[in-house]
RNA sequence: GGCGAGUUGGCGGAGUGGUUACGCAGCGGAUUGCAAAUCCGUGUACAGGAGUUCGAUUCUCCUACUCGCCUCCA
């Protein structure tokens, strides 16, 4: 069996995967907050997390695996959303128009990841479709002596758990110290954290022993996971903004409770564009839906996305976009011809070896070269690049080039007569200017148009 | 201020205690009307300093710089 090592944040070391049971390898990653469309950024851990889904169900068999990503649909800029939306006069009442705008938001994310080419999870709990576990396990926390009522919330006591902190390497004395916690008069101590917060009349709201209120942001992960996964489950993952607070509420909370939770913990670096953080204010800011209206494919975005390391910053840029679309178009032309394929040993080993994709990404150029097809196709299958064949895009051209090339092939056929090219050199030229692949070989004139490519623009070359 | 990650050839980006990837770009050649595509050839880089070692880009420490988190942004 493949040895799978993975970087450990807890323990800052990469270590032996070594699965709780390897009948029933189970995994969690941190879902997004459906208020709007998914950013790039939020594509990462989608990408990421979906190579390691395929290598365990590789090797522990597709019925052993199970996955779990949620949808956190308790939000505040859900609420806006709909709050706006009511005051212009939409129908419905306010529940409706939140509930309206999380399965609006959830839709697009199922379309936008299912064009990266990331597999569904074997489950995407939504945190409003399990309140009542999460209100169980505060009130099992305040019985505990973990976590506390106050003015209607529910918070849970950092002092209870000496562990905490241990994830992100921070001390609660330290994290005081650096100043920037938010202090409420009804905290026993500045780094207490929201389990329960109230609700008012104008905002979604459930029953609770504290009153009507609602979840704060760290518990439903803990919830779900344990209602989904168990007590004790392997893997946990997400991007690393979240290692602190997020997962280190996560594991005060469920190890408070009694639960093992999960045993390892993955974490990816985030995303950049053109060399500098992606925000809204910079202007770089634009989501999956964005780039995939431009024409530019999910396969491209994939294979831009795997051929950095997953714990390495990742920088989106066009030169990268262009390089990916140029190299993957000549594989898929490549494997266009067979069916076959076989997986090699090496390739499953440097998915195994903490996610090398970049290394397979390699190994795919080497096996190109070689023409090895098979291997080929093997390799761009377990990367998630194949599930549904050669895509269109890469067939050839989406567009039809057939006047473009039949007038190229006849001026020139008339020039090898006359030996003037003025007039194929003009074509050939306003061809290239338009992004369009000229090839004139012995066997004609063939012609590629990029991802994308609107054949109106033809209209003034011909 | 605290915590964490990183610094590899023109660019991107792996990896390794000694034999020094790969892709793109570039350069030379084959091929081509010229190109493109393809094929062949071509590049000893690893932030700085100290230490461990027979030997370090790879291990340890220090310095510099970059980035992220500490603000329910993946």
């Amino acid at each position: 069996m493949t040895t799978i090592g993975l970087y450990n944040t807890k323990t800052r070391r990469k270590e032996d995967f070594v699965p709780i049971s390897p009948q029933d390898v189970r995994m969690y990653v941190c879902g997004p907050t459906v208020y709007d469309r998914a950013h790039l950024g939020n594509a990462r851990p989608v990408i990421v997390f979906d190579v390691l889904y395929r290598l365990l169900r590789h090797v522990y068999g597709a019925d052993h695996v199970t996955y779990v990503r949620n949808f956190t649909d308790v939000d505040d800029r859900i609420n806006e959303t709909a709050q706006k939306r009511k005051a212009a006069g939409a129908e419905g009442s306010l529940e409706e128009l939140i509930a309206d705008r999380a399965k609006e938001t959830i839709d697009w994310y199922h379309q936008d990841m299912d064009a990266l080419g990331a597999l569904r999870p074997d489950h995407a709990p939504r945190a409003t479709a399990f309140i009542s576990q999460m209100i169980a396990m505060i009130e099992d926390l305040i019985a505990k002596g973990h976590a506390y009522a106050a003015e209607g919330h529910a918070l849970f006591a950092v002092d209870s758990y000496k562990q905490y902190g241990a994830l992100s390497g921070r001390s609660v004395d330290d994290m005081i110290a650096g100043a920037r916690v938010e202090v409420a008069p009804y905290k026993r101590n500045p780094m207490d954290f929201v389990l329960w917060k109230p609700s008012p009349d104008d905002l979604p709201g459930w029953d609770s022993p504290w009153g009507r209120g609602r979840p704060g942001w760290h518990i439903e992960c803990s919830a779900m996971a344990h209602e989904l996964l168990g007590a004790a489950f392997d893997i946990h993952g997400g991007g690393n903004d979240l290692t602190f607070p997020h997962h280190e509420n996560e594991i005060a909370q469920s190890t408070c409770a009694g639960h093992g939770f999960a045993n390892v913990w993955l974490h990816n670096e985030m995303l950049q564009v053109e060399g500098k953080k992606m925000s809204k204010s910079l202007g770089n800011f634009f989501t999956v839906r964005d780039l995939l209206d431009q024409g530019v494919p999910g396969e491209v975005i994939r294979f831009v996305f795997l051929s950095t390391h997953y714990r390495k910053p990742m920088d989106w840029t066009e030169k990268k976009r262009q390089e990916a679309e140029k190299t993957l178009r000549k594989w898929y032309e490549q494997v266009a011809g067979t069916e076959e394929s076989s997986l090699s040993d090496a390739v499953v080993t440097l998915v195994g070896d903490d996610l090398n994709t970049h290394g397979v990404l390699t190994e795919c150029h080497r096996l190109s070269a070689a023409g090895d097809l098979k291997g080929l196709r093997g390799a761009l299958g377990l990367l998630g690049l194949l599930d549904h064949g050669v895509p269109l895009w890469a067939k050839g051209s989406q567009v039809d080039l057939s006047m473009a090339e039949a007038a190229l092939s006849a001026a020139r056929a008339a020039a090898m007569q006359t030996k003037d090219f003025a007039e194929v050199d003009r074509i050939k030229t306003a061809l290239l200017a338009l992004g369009v692949e000229v090839q004139m070989s012995k066997e004609g004139v063939k012609l590629t148009a990029p991802a994308g490519f609107d054949p109106s623009e033809l209209e003034g070359v011909l």
